[in-house]
DNA sequence: ACAATTATGCTCAAAGTGAGTATAAATAAG
DNA sequence: CTTATTTATACTCACTTTGAGCATAATTGT
């Protein structure tokens, strides 16, 4: 096999970002619609090698001057390279590879321009009232019925949608939409020509290119770090009550927690110190914390690992 | 800004796989040497989007083929793309961006070739034995000086290396691999031309190109994951004692774990089952047990997590 | 037979966790 | 102004997990 021919690939590098914000009680991120495309997409542009020196820098620049926004915390996710997935149809020879990045900004850093509900692309992902009607009506029959034909994938299926006695793990995002995209059950598994009949009824609004195979991963990234290191307080303001802490937990875990107890295991890990000062809103006024930078230990919140409790089994 | 000029773009995507195994009481990795050259390298190659439709399916080719090892675990660690720290001299103008991957082996089907110690290159990730003396020795008293001229740097040193009252994270391994590169303590930042002079003490055997680098990310990464994912078990052969398992976990965290407690722990997570065999050493013969697909709860190994101790603050 | 060595079982106290009850301090409603 | 409602905070309690050690078992080497 000569590998001498590699010089004829021409390769580009897309660097898209899926840029996160808690607001208005919504984990959502920034949005850019095209005209004459439904499905929305995430800022991206492509990698310079000539103009920057890393991609971070070069992601940094475009985001501040075509986005508009203050980013509080950048973290590459992963590269994607197989063809199939990214402008299957243009006539554009360059092999294109996808970096994702994942980055959080404070809602008042956030500027203006257009942001969309993550969730409304996961909706069988936001367990905080109970468990999602959408995966017991639609996903896991579905599933099943894909499972007649590819029985291998099976154990992969029960260890991402916790089926039998398997936990849902809220980390694996990602494994489920590449699932749900294998099983065509996802509108770009349509439009990639993976499945030639399109699904019955669409499982979350669809985005262009591999955008929401992104998205996915941010998601998945973002709730793992969640325990074990503070990125949470990037999505907050320099002030915060424990409630809008606790808030901001539950939309990017998508699950909702026992208040006293959150209150208890953020006070102890040491990542928070109270200013004295009080915030109003309806009942009794809530003391404002303030993030504290690593001058104590800095103890995992694994805590925020969410279980179903000690021998219920399931909170709903 | 004109974006139009990217067409003019020319990169080559190179892959580097850091292949690990736990052989003869050592955290190995497959390592390369060429001629004229001291230090080693990891297996590398270029990706060719013609000929492999994802870069895993290309690295798990080449492997296969010339280094002939057969990986029970793949996963993509991280793109690099900075300038200045990949072939900074030589003459071919395209820009190299480097992918680095972590595969992992057992012992037995890792065929031949050349197996290099991991810690030979980071003496000071190995705390099995205690604090490794070229900490207080060497490294900090180093960083102390570099931190004079740098003394933004301080708070990131003193989470990595876990000074005053912070704690030795032992998944920060390319945190602290990049300090000290940048505090030009590294003989790669002295080759790489970001230093003058060069270090009077070498810390830990150099490696070609950014290979180090990539086996930094690939530890820091596979010591964070045991903690909530069975990956040790790629590493293991299909039966094993309790102690052997104990042995390859204290090989990738770096520390050495209590026996009773890990055996407890084990037995309780699920993962394993007992066989009935048993298997003769020196003293009492133990218990060959083999791993138990994800059948049970899959519970995070979070135990072990290396704590110093409930109230002694550090083991020794 | 006995020492050395390794494996395994068990205990115990301290810390962590899940799930509440109780109380406090504000606003909104009557 | 009194009361209901709402939110915040304090505290309890049972149960689990974890760190550390003691005790015993089953081998090999001398």
């Amino acid at each position: 096999m000569p590998m001498n021919d590699s010089g004829n690939t021409d390769i580009l590098i897309d660097i898209s970002t899926a840029i996160l914000r808690a607001h208005e009680g919504e984990l959502q991120f920034r949005a850019l619609e095209d005209a004459g495309e439904s499905a929305k997409r995430l800022p991206f542009g492509p990698f310079m090698p000539h103009r920057h020196r890393t991609m971070e820098i070069s992601l940094r620049q475009w985001v501040r001057e075509q986005v508009g926004v203050d980013l509080a915390h950048v973290e590459q996710l992963y590269t994607f390279a197989d063809q199939g997935r990214y402008r299957s149809g243009e006539s554009d020879e360059r092999h294109v590879v996808s970096v994702g990045y994942l980055a959080l900004a404070r809602a008042e850093d956030a500027g203006g321009g257009a942001w969309d509900n993550l969730y409304r692309h996961f909706p069988w992902e936001d367990w905080r009232t109970g468990r999602p009607d959408v995966l017991d009506a639609v996903i896991l029959p579905a599933l099943d019925n894909w499972l007649g034909r590819h029985d291998h994938a099976a154990e992969r299926v029960r260890l991402a949608f916790g089926r039998n006695e398997a936990q849902w793990d809220e980390e694996f995002v990602l494994e489920r939409y590449e699932l749900l995209y294998q099983a065509g059950l996802i509108e770009e598994a349509v439009r990639d020509g993976r499945i030639t009949s399109p699904p019955q009824e669409a499982l979350g609004a669809p985005m262009q290119l591999d955008h929401r195979r992104i998205l996915a991963t941010a998601l998945g990234r973002l709730r793992g770090k969640l325990k074990y290191r503070p990125v949470l307080f990037d999505l907050m303001p320099d002030l915060f009550t424990l409630r809008a802490l606790q808030e901001t937990t539950e939309l990017v875990i998508g699950t909702s927690l026992h208040k006293q107890n959150f209150r208890r295991l953020v006070e102890k890990s040491g990542f928070v110190e109270a200013t004295g000062e009080t915030s109003r809103t309806r009942g009794r006024p809530a003391e404002l914390f303030r993030f504290r930078h690593g001058n104590r230990a800095d103890r995992p919140l694994a805590g925020l690992r969410v279980s179903g409790g000690r021998k219920t089994g399931r909170t709903s």
